[in-house]
DNA sequence: CTTGACCTTCCAGTTGCTGGAAGGTGGATA
DNA sequence: TATCCACCTTCCAGCAACTGGAAGGTCAAG
């Protein structure tokens, strides 16, 4: 499929697309028209890369997670010590999510208009991890 | 407090919490000498900033969630309407935290070694939001 | 009164895109 | 067959959000 197809079953724009191949992430076919030809499991790779980047990881981090799969001769224990860094950030983050939406909850039912300069909000916002 | 013991508390490095300040994220005292001077409650937004930042909230983003406390003028509806906003954004990413952490426990288990070309990640991770 | 760890500003470089120009491709239509 | 128009290509410039380094001021300790 064409860069524009794996646009918008990604969610990512072309122009990102095209970036992420300039440094080195996918690396679709190319056709004899020199557009470059999607398979699925590029656009698989490219919705997960949508995803991680938009949770905070970065460019780095997600080619790591990428190699997970890719480097298939990589030893399973080391495969495994990627991923179990990468979980405990994960849990981090799924944490520090639910403390920002609690956080907000009490913003939204807690103080409404004058309220607010009692708010004890910012306290709590420096709670958590 | 002076800007290093504000990083150490916040976990940002001193350069971007100059940085904040240029772009009007915060706006820390200054003591006779011309150094930076921070209250708590600068370290809490500092703190907040780091957190939401990490999450993969854009600046102007942490700068709406600032402005929640900080704007105390704006009516308790427009405050509502931008918290509630962000907490749709917040539940789409601890649901999406939650697919990629699902995932990843798949391959530390299921993946290892030789079984990975066989292996059904890549289908998986393209399911979720 | 000097040493060293802090602080200041300023300017340049990096990362991760993003927009626009200039031009080629390809299916539909007159 | 021509020409339209939406797509694709590369290249280059600009923006966002830092990050590093130079050049110099401040301050408590020895």
């Amino acid at each position: 499929m064409n860069i524009g197809e794996a646009s918008g079953r990604s969610g990512l724009p072309s122009k990102t697309i095209r970036y992420y191949e300039d440094i080195g992430l996918i690396r679709p076919e190319r056709g004899g028209n020199g557009y470059r030809d999607y398979a699925e499991t590029d656009v698989h790779k490219l919705r997960f890369l949508q995803r991680s980047r938009g949770l905070g990881f970065s460019v780095e981090e997600c080619r790591q997670l990428l190699a997970l799969y890719e480097d298939k001769e990589r030893a399973s224990a080391d495969v495994r010590d990627i991923a179990q860094t990468k979980l405990a950030e994960i849990d981090r983050k799924i944490r520090e999510l639910t403390d920002l939406r609690r956080t907000l909850e009490h913003l939204v039912h807690a103080c409404h208009g004058n309220d607010r300069p009692d708010c004890p909000i910012l306290e709590e916002l420096s709670d958590g991890s």
